[in-house]
DNA sequence: AATGAAAGTTGACGACTGTCAACCTCAGTT
DNA sequence: AACTGAGGTTGACAGTCGTCAACTTTCATT
């Protein structure tokens, strides 16, 4: 019964596993590089879907805003990672928004060409039908793990899915979210984000100064998050 | 702004559809059908999963078990509709359970074989992509919709989801799901649920006799699942 | 028709956590 | 160095909803 962090992480970087360099080359002809600041928008729900993405550099949030104008995080992509082809693959409207959280650079897949490669290459298919069925189960997990489970568990939790997003290199990763980004992710508020991070600086599990976040006691986060 | 419960459920159905007979001979050939009864197993979460379900007659639950052992019911599967893909077309552990909740017949398909067809035949695995994809919109929409709202409105919404599956024909339909399960659906407890339920009959909205729901009038749930 | 178990109902109570409001901190700019 | 605005922090308060416990109803089985 340990503690599995990658239950909750996409595996969308292996899209393009064992493609053809055929495919490869003619999905490269159909892409660009763009760069995007802080804030900036890359798709807003309700809107038609035109492109897949892939991240070079920075991270992306994806949320969702409900009736009464409250939005929830959803997910966030770090480099490596690629999304927006959901709606496109099943010709739906986008049932989230994208905004850029740092500065990224982001290389993006015309949709139609993607989807015409897609049905042309057996290993890009069966790729996205394996991204698609994992991702499905992250999404199971997550909801099992947040439903159920106190605020501070839900905190403890995010946490440590953001400790892994945050990582670059073997040193402890620093978590420079807004205190209303977290919220937002563990569906609570901010005020409550803000005393529960005290209350676990208190604890000397992790340090929280200058908006940053650093986690110090992992082990003690994860038998918080699974409801000790 | 109008709402639209189509939002909320699978297209599963549609697995079959446009493979060629070649193909639908050989599923035959792999599959079986067996009749199950109320309260049975069909599988455990945690199980390595064995194969491909499609209901023939009856109704599904698909539950999960979190960590302080209390369950919460992610979907319910009727007539026409496939599920158990997902595990095997990813190689993991089922992160959920499925229990029979009345008398049912399902066409079971063997994991590996189905597999192999979809492999070989591209357009059930394009269907399964369009399958996939969509599947994860509604759970998008459904947690979207679920949270931030108060027990009353998630009641509500649960409430017309279910007025779908238990539709056989045009009159009203009837949901004979226990309280219990209505709770576990909506992320409530059971004296919520009948609270919550009585005071929408003294509102004339439905009627609860006898461990059946009949929805009366459906327009004022829907405003209530909306958050007004 | 009697029985027992499962399912459903009602009431009392209090903790959790969201809301509101005021205030503080800090980075970037002039 | 003062200014400004976004982001962060703290306190007070109240409503919702989960928990516990007791009770009633329903239904399958004999």
């Amino acid at each position: 019964m340990n503690f599995d962090i990658s239950k909750y992480h996409f595996r969308s970087d292996k899209l393009f596993n064992s493609v053809l360099p055929l495919y490869i080359d003619e999905l490269q002809a159909i892409s660009k590089v763009v760069q995007l600041k802080k804030g900036e928008e890359l798709y807003r729900e309700g809107s038609m879907p035109k492109a897949v993405y892939r991240v070079k550099k920075g991270k992306i949030k994806i949320q969702q805003t409900s009736a009464d104008g409250k939005s929830r995080i959803v997910y966030i992509y770090t480099v490596g990672e690629c999304f927006g082809f959901r709606p496109i693959l099943c010709n739906e409207m986008h049932p989230v928004s994208a905004l850029i959280l740092e500065e990224s650079e982001i290389e993006v897949y015309n949709g139609k060409g993607f989807v015409d490669i897609a049905k042309r290459s057996p290993n890009l298919s069966f790729n996205l039908v394996e991204i698609l069925s994992f991702e499905f189960n992250v999404w199971i997990n997550l909801i099992g793990s947040l439903s159920h489970k106190s605020t501070k568990e839900r905190i403890a939790l995010i946490l440590l899915i953001l400790n892994e997003k945050y990582r670059t290199s073997d040193i402890d990763p620093i978590i420079t979210l807004s205190k209303a980004d977290i919220a937002s992710y563990s569906e609570t508020t901010e005020e409550t984000v803000v005393r529960v991070l005290t209350f676990f600086k208190e604890q000397g599990i992790l340090s929280n100064e200058a908006k940053k976040v650093i986690i110090k006691n992992k082990r003690i986060l994860e038998i918080i998050a699974e409801g000790f």
